[in-house]
DNA sequence: TTGATAACGAACAAAGTGTTTGATATTATC
DNA sequence: GATAATATCAAACACTTTGTTCGTTATCAA
């Protein structure tokens, strides 16, 4: 990728996320993101069709950057080891956000979370999939997922809201007490 | 309110409605509202100021409709006693979705939940409140009415995607099992 | 019946959208 | 370093949408 595109790429996601902070994506204009980011009208149509494949594709990117790549080697919370507890999982994802609440801050503050929020459960449907043992056989099986999803993605807003100021131990903590399995 | 702001007015909401069911409500423009429900511009803004106040406006009608008076006689799931358990106001509350079903799939089907949702999520804070019992202590207040709110939001969700088949009396089984309270 | 007022339609400025153009600047590659 | 490719830019464009205004007509409450 040519290094014009790529920082223009950049420039763009950063001033929408800029813009996201501080209103609803609804309320955003395509002409706000050109003065905000200092680019041209036609360049921006050339990167993406839409605002809302713009915002598509940041999030995209987002997830890319969080949890393509699980095991980070140069994190203080290492988790190298190729199978872990979902406590442990969680914990990790949770700290995975705080580490890029700079970048993530705009998509998932206020209002404008809606999106983020929609590819983010879809994330933690398929997380928990992985651990058969956390998802309870006594209802029906989405049911039991979304329970699992629709109370986690609501904790992650709710911590995210209160400026991650809780440490992730304590979240994943809290969540598995309520989830009623102690050690999965 | 004189009948031809009524009719006007339930023309709007009606026709709202109808797209709503079709596409995202952002996708929406103010114009197809005026065609659809046969209405002049000048007429729409007298009566709303945007589109966002519009949504704004149908949802709380019908949460004054659904949940104002909560205890209806006339029908035939009536829960005229003054208290009940948590399970039986929840069984209620997803009557009460199931029989104004008509008036509410286009706010809350498809991609165009998101705003229902948001004032559901707090009418369902309100709800649990009410049910101290069903709180948890060993976990910080707000993390556990939000774990309550989060799980059931989203099974309520899932239940209007499956077209309300499920009885509801099965919802609330299924919800109160994951909680793991059984009888509160 | 009459005064009040809601709805209408047409027209309007303003803002936003998405595309096209040709010139300019930057880049990868030879 | 020269060259070919291409990303960016600015300007202009037709088009849609928005929200307002105004004079007329139809409907309602009394």
């Amino acid at each position: 990728m040519d290094r014009r595109q790529q920082k223009t790429r950049r420039a763009i996601f950063q001033a929408f996320n800029r813009l996201l902070e501080k209103k609803h994506f609804n309320n955003i204009t395509v002409q706000e993101i050109l003065d905000e980011a200092d680019v041209g009208r036609s360049t921006f149509y050339s990167h993406f069709e839409t605002k809302d494949a713009l915002l598509k594709a940041m999030c995209t990117d987002i997830f890319d950057h969080i949890f393509s790549h699980e095991l980070h080697s140069e994190t203080s919370h290492d988790f190298s080891a190729s199978d872990h507890s979902l406590q442990e999982k969680i914990t990790h994802l949770l700290y995975h956000l705080k580490d890029n609440q700079s970048n993530v801050l705009g998509v998932l503050s206020g209002d404008s979370g809606e999106l983020f929020m929609r590819y983010f459960k879809e994330y933690l449907a398929a997380m928990f999939e992985q651990y058969p043992e956390s998802i309870r056989q006594d209802v029906p099986r989405e049911f039991a997922i979304n329970h699992l999803v629709g109370s986690f993605a609501e904790a992650v807003k709710w911590w995210i809201g209160q400026k991650m100021k809780m440490p992730p131990e304590e979240v994943a903590d809290c969540y598995l007490k309520l989830t009623g399995y102690q050690n999965v």
